[in-house]
DNA sequence: TCTTCAAACTTTTTT
DNA sequence: AGTTTGAAGA
């Protein structure tokens, strides 16, 4: 075979993909092709020979991850690329864990089991808040999600609870050390690990078990890693101990083990998390041997979004100087457009975006700074019917049903898990109330177990009332049971019959609402989640599949091939490109952010920020930002972004006088028939040009000095009451009434829901007749059936999840199961 | 024990 | 403005 896969990379790319000896750093801006560099490098590497069973390849999300994987398996096909690690630091962590965890103890000896979970942030923060409890703090003063990120800043420095308690030097940091301490002590009796822990107790392991250190260092002969400016400390802890195995530098073989990172330290944006560029600066310390190749092509974005991406980030002191030069043409110049408020804004966006026409959705991305800015930009695309997808926001994950099954299984995968028997003890409604659910917990203080254990041997304690022990034993029983069934069930089947024992999808489908309807269908989606897992090799299924739900922020894009606006933070962009990007809410105060503009390195990361948003753009570059803006429901004005003034401005054109003077037109309205007129207006007006008609002057806006902006920007974010806020309340208390008997939710909500349901019937839709019409077989309760794996059984109960209906069978061999009709496995016997 | 309503809080970014 | 939380009532 040729080197079809070499062809077309420059010099210098070939160079790096080449490069078959020892350490290696890759430093180069942004769409210079160093993800192309490390893709192209595992492929060679298997081409000369190397296996993929050697090679570790860490990316920044779980995205890349898929992405580079199916970059691999489209040159080197799946059946090799499947024995390849392509994964996050965290989801790495955690497989290695899942195996050796039983080899590391922490300083107090604890240990923790196979079995294992991983708990997100809420979760965590339950422990905290417990904690908050247990010291009697006032949760007030002692703000949990403060005290979170405290723990994990220091977590990241690899800063143990004991390490901080014994430097605490004031009464705050001293109470935030018994907090930690307590926290800690909370997740080794859930036997439960944070997401910070995934990381420093694999470190760790390493470092204590030089069995388990040899095992993965004779594995990961081959290691690369992608966004290296964006690594904490422990993270660059576990690279070296994998590539070292803790060997000096001179004992190992240059020849046999390479080493491959690459970043661009003007993209580092992750500092808040305990990342730190300057690892990537000071790499060559730790490894002098190492050899450093510059790219200095950008490949991505025409001239002039390169340049303006060049001329920003030249603001930047904390950096080293590079070269990038377009190897596209000029391109577009930036289009710059200043709106009256945000709903104005978001209208320009969408609109702009219909004008590109439909079949360019897909390459198009909407980027803000925050979350909360997207709500805007969602209802303008649902007024204009714009096809849309949101990355982050609310993940499906995190949605209330999905977090009570996933409960329910970490419950039955690992018993000592108390925060999810507390989320689930009384959901479905038990009739076990907080009173009950208080003295288990303080029982399980008190004796250092965990809640389930205190439920195992309830009898023994005298406080509870007979009824009350009767609810809890039914309970205990429930989960007992469950834990003894879980081995002769398909993942999926063993979702299903949780939901339906536990009654809880009865209680659902008795609210019958739009809401519980939704909320079956994201039930339903769950299923189709663990049936797809079913296909996995895997040693510990439940186990594995509850590590990637806990992992993987979101359900993998089904929506990915299909033509949709893509809505993120600037965050979640980093990595991606699109031919077209709106950056949205350039203004002071939003980005840079109001927490950031009095210090300089943080202000630096905002420009980095910056910098990643416009180098994310291939062909077009939309600038976009509010005059005011509705938060909290008032009004805030603010300056357009120090970032904007930093572009040169033959580089963009903008609306910014022609808009001017048209204020009144939103001034007497509220924000929702803001959003109505300008929706009318616009759908009417489609087939107009309308940004065309105020682009095509130059960037007229004073040239402002950043030191003016910076030393009164932030009076002049002052907040204005709004207008009408007595015709808000009676429109508000109107719809009330009319609203009385339904359940009252918000315009993009109900929209959200509606769109959720119809994109729920539409799979099922497609699903039935390809599965062959199941509908032709259907079964009545008692009929004998016939089952190809678990052979005769006797129809139980019937239930219908969703569009899909499911058989709970008595089989004569193996007991209770529930069967989805969808996959015809039934056959009636006569 | 569960429901209802008013008050308080929210907005930085994510594995 | 929307969402979550707490206290009082059923
Ligand atoms: N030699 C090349 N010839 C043509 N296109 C290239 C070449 N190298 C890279 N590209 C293209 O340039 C784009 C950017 O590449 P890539 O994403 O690897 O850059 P990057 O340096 O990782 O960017 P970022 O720093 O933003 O993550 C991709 O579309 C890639 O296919």
């Amino acid at each position: 075979m040729t080197n079809s896969l070499l062809e077309g990379l420059n010099n210098e790319q070939l160079q790096a993909v080449t490069d078959a000896q020892g350490i290696l750093t890759v430093l180069a801006g942004a769409g210079s092709g160093k993800t192309k560099v490390l893709t192209s490098r595992i492929a060679q590497m298997i081409e000369n020979g190397i296996s993929p069973y050697n090679i570790l390849a860490v990316t920044f999300t779980n995205k890349a991850a898929k992405e580079m994987r199916s970059r691999l398996e489209k040159i080197l096909g799946e059946e090799i690329v499947k024995h390849i690690w392509v994964g996050t630091f965290h989801s790495i962590c955690g497989r290695i864990l899942r195996q050796d965890i039983e080899k590391y103890k922490n300083e107090e000896g604890i240990k923790w089991e196979k079995n294992f979970v991983i708990y997100d942030e809420d979760e965590s923060l339950a422990i905290i808040k417990n904690a908050l409890k247990i010291l009697d703090l006032d949760d007030k003063v002692y703000k949990p999600k403060t005290i979170k990120s405290e723990i994990s800043n220091a977590k990241n420095k690899l800063i143990n609870a004991y390490t901080f308690a014994t430097k605490a030097r004031d009464y705050y940091k001293d109470k935030i050390g018994q907090i930690f301490t307590i926290y800690e002590k909370s997740l080794s009796i859930n036997n439960a690990l944070d997401f910070d822990d995934l990381l420093i107790m694999t470190v760790k392991l390493l470092e204590q078990s030089a069995e388990t250190r040899e095992k993965y260092y004779q594995k990961f002969s081959h290691i690369l890693v992608d966004e290296f400016q964006d690594t904490n400390k422990a993270q660059y802890q576990l690279i070296k101990l994998l590539f070292t195995g803790n060997y000096p530098l001179e004992a190992i073989d240059l020849d046999n083990r390479t080493l491959c990172v690459v970043g661009d330290i003007d993209q580092s944006i992750y500092s808040w998390r305990g990342a730190d560029y300057k690892i990537l600066l000071n790499f060559r310390s730790d490894f002098p041997m190492a050899k450093t190749i510059k790219l200095e092509k950008n490949y991505r974005s025409v001239a002039t979004i390169l340049e303006a991406a060049n001329k920003v980030i030249e603001n930047n002191f904390e950096r080293v100087e590079k070269n990038l030069y377009s190897t596209k043409g000029q391109g577009r110049k930036i289009q710059c457009y200043e709106a009256q408020d945000q709903a104005e804004e978001a209208f320009y966006i969408a609109n702009t975006a219909k004008k590109y026409g439909a079949e360019h959705y897909q390459n198009i991305a909407v980027l803000y700074r925050t979350n909360a800015q997207s709500r805007a930009i969602e209802e303008a695309f649902m007024a204009l019917g714009i096809p849309y997808r949101m990355i982050g926001g609310l993940k499906f994950y995190e949605r209330k049903e999905i977090k009570d099954i996933i409960a329910y299984l970490r419950l039955i995968y690992n018993r000592n898990d108390s925060v999810a028997l507390k989320r689930i003890i009384n959901v479905p409604k038990r009739a076990i109330g907080q009173a009950t659910v208080k003295k288990i917990e303080e029982i399980s203080q008190e004796n250092n177990i965990s809640m389930f254990d205190v439920l195992l041997e309830i009898r023994k304690y005298s406080e509870f009332s007979g009824v009350t022990l009767t609810k809890i034993e039914t309970f205990r029983d429930l989960i007992l049971d469950f834990i003894d069934k879980k081995e002769h069930f398909l993942l999926s089947e063993f979702v299903t019959t949780i939901l339906m024992d536990t009654g809880y999808l009865k209680e659902l489908e008795d609210e019958d609402s739009i809401e519980s309807q939704v909320r079956i269908d994201n039930l339903q989606e769950f299923i189709n989640v663990a049936r797809e897992f079913e296909e996995t090799e895997t040693e510990d299924e439940l186990g594995d599949f509850l590590s990637q739900v806990a992992l993987v922020s979101d359900v993998d894009e089904i929506t990915e091939g299909s033509n949709a606006v893509t809505l993120m933070t600037l965050h979640s962009a980093k990595g991606l490109e699109y031919p077209i990007i709106f950056l949205s809410g350039l203004e002071e105060g939003i980005f840079p952010h109001q927490r950031v503009q009095n210090s300089n390195s943080e202000l630096e990361e905002e420009r980095r920020l910056m910098y990643v948003g416009i180098t994310r753009a291939q062909e077009h570059l939309h600038i976009t930002y509010a005059k005011r803006r509705q938060m909290w429901g008032e009004y805030r004005y603010s300056e357009p972004s120090r970032f904007i003034f930093e572009i040169p401005q033959n580089l963009m054109e903008t609306n910014f006088s022609s808009k001017i003077g048209k204020e009144e037109h939103f001034a007497n309205s509220t924000f929702k028939t803001a959003v109505k007129n300008l929706g009318e207006k616009y759908n009417i007006e489609k087939d107009k040009p309308i940004a065309n008609t105020s682009f095509g002057k130059n960037f007229v806006a004073p040239s402002i000095k950043e030191k003016q902006i910076s030393s009164n920007s932030f009076g002049k974010n002052f907040v204005v009451p709004s207008t009408k806020k007595q015709i808000d309340k009676e429109e508000k208390t109107s719809f009330k009434k009319k609203e009385e008997f339904k359940n009252v939710i918000s315009g993009v909500e109900q929209a959200r829901l509606m769109a959720q349901k119809l994109k729920a019937q539409k799979t099922n839709s497609t699903c039935t007749p390809i599965k062959g019409g199941f509908h032709s077989t259907s079964f009545g309760v008692g009929d004998r059936v016939n089952h190809e794996k678990y052979g005769i059984g006797k129809i139980e109960s019937i239930v219908n999840i969703g569009n899909s209906t499911l058989y709970k069978v008595e089989f004569e061999k193996y007991g209770i199961k529930a069967i989805d009709a969808e996959f015809n496995r039934l056959k009636l016997i006569q």
